[in-house]
DNA sequence: GGCTTACTTTGTGGAAGAGCAAAGAAGAAA
DNA sequence: TTTCTTCTTTGCTCTTCCACAAAGTAAGCC
């Protein structure tokens, strides 16, 4: 009941690059790659660098973010354990479209762009991983687009709150705490909002008991209730 | 100096299924196509059928659209010939997530799922090329979402024509003229707006001598000058 | 403790754009 | 031709949300 069965929210499936492999053949991908760690704050890779590399996280949260020719900063995702990042390097782009940094201590897989593409040449299961992975990532922004272009910041801001939630969210005895370091900008910049209006609507929230929020923390009580709101389900139950 | 060379403008790569393969590889993979006609208005697929095949356009342009829980519509793009449509099969999703028509009479290649996946097997270069595309998307629908994140709609306007233009402008002596039977709604639908406002906006661009418009029809007469506003170059130059 | 810094809240004003209504074109059909 | 339908324009109102300002609060550090 609580991530929804609602066929828009993005299912994240995160379909890592070892599904379906044998052991065999997932200790000969792993073993192409190297553990690299990076304390937070770390940089992984910057807009712009030569996209040369692919990532998955084995421990530690990551911040994808992309800054607009004009200095404004939006935050794409913030990703945690077994998540693949970087694989547009893939693709032989030249360059990565964002910026990746350690959102605390990490480690992570990394795969030379060269040697991935060498094992996918021999290993076809894991073409069809990483073609599950890009699908996955069309359609999480293909629903965020139309989200955008359709919806009302309050409804957005209850979506991100719950995809955080269901991605690294935490029970208490309080609620599903979001256990990530997120200041209302980097909630803003992931809603596409502003931090004004984001503190505004967490207060209202506040005030109805649907969640309990403070300094960089927010806790969900009333999941339901949020979940009314993502939906606009009014008032039937 | 129209399409730009802004790094955030999406760069239509559009790598079709065929890129870098050899003669016998394409036509090996031609041959495991059979190839569709579809009047104006056939549906191809439609969101939530079964994903059981991947498309691509032979001649014709396909309107890619989405509907929302709420019944609002949008409308993700126009693609026209050599454009691969329907790839998020491969990534063994059940459904597809937007639904494809025929705006024009169309012909296409159609692969069944299965057989596709088999050439994959088999040519990994294929996989490489499907990766590529499904980048390309990521990347796309990133950029529109950071774009209707940060941006007003005046310039998301101008953007999605300049886009439509390069992919299927035709040049006359008036100026560009966008050839496709695009509605106002169908504007809106695309830059993640009202009907109102993309009438105004033209309105007013035409009143600057930017465009010339009627029912249906866009002709740029000024391109520089829509790029000024899609960048937000003020007066410079 | 007090000081500094970063984050958050809230008030106010204003602008962008949505939404409705109604009238005007442009095709299509009869 | 006239009629019908669809698309477009424009005026008006109203909501949403942005933007700035200023004060409040929590955390870190000396």
């Amino acid at each position: 009941m609580f991530p929804t069965a609602d066929p828009s929210q993005t299912p994240s499936i995160e379909s890592s690059l070892f599904a379906r492999l044998t052991d065999a053949e997932a200790a000969r991908v792993r073993s192409a790659a190297r553990s690299v760690h990076k304390p937070s704050g770390g940089v992984f890779f910057m807009q712009g660098d030569p996209a040369d590399a692919v990532y998955q996280i084995e421990s530690g949260r990551v911040r994808l973010s992309q800054v607009t020719t004009e200095g404004q900063q939006i935050l794409l995702r913030v990703i945690g354990p077994g998540t693949v990042f970087g694989a547009i390097a893939l693709a032989g782009v030249d360059a990565y479209p964002v910026t990746a940094e350690a959102a605390e201590g990490c480690t992570v897989l990394v795969w030379p762009r060269t040697a991935l593409l060498g094992l996918i040449e021999q290993m076809p299961k894991l073409a069809i991983n990483a073609i599950q992975l890009m699908a996955g990532h069309v359609q999480e922004f293909q629903d965020r687009f139309r989200e955008m272009a359709t919806q009302r910041v309050e409804r957005r801001l209850a979506r991100t709150l719950l995809r955080l939630a269901s991605q690294t969210g935490r029970k208490t005895e309080e609620g599903v705490l979001i256990d990530l370091a997120l200041t209302r900008q980097d909630l803003a910049e992931m809603t596409g909002t502003t931090l004004y209006t984001v503190s505004r609507i967490l207060s209202q929230w506040e005030s109805q008991g649907l969640v309990r929020s403070g300094r960089e923390r927010v806790v969900i009580r009333h999941p339901h209730g949020l979940v009314k709101i993502a939906e606009d389900l009014g008032e039937s139950e």
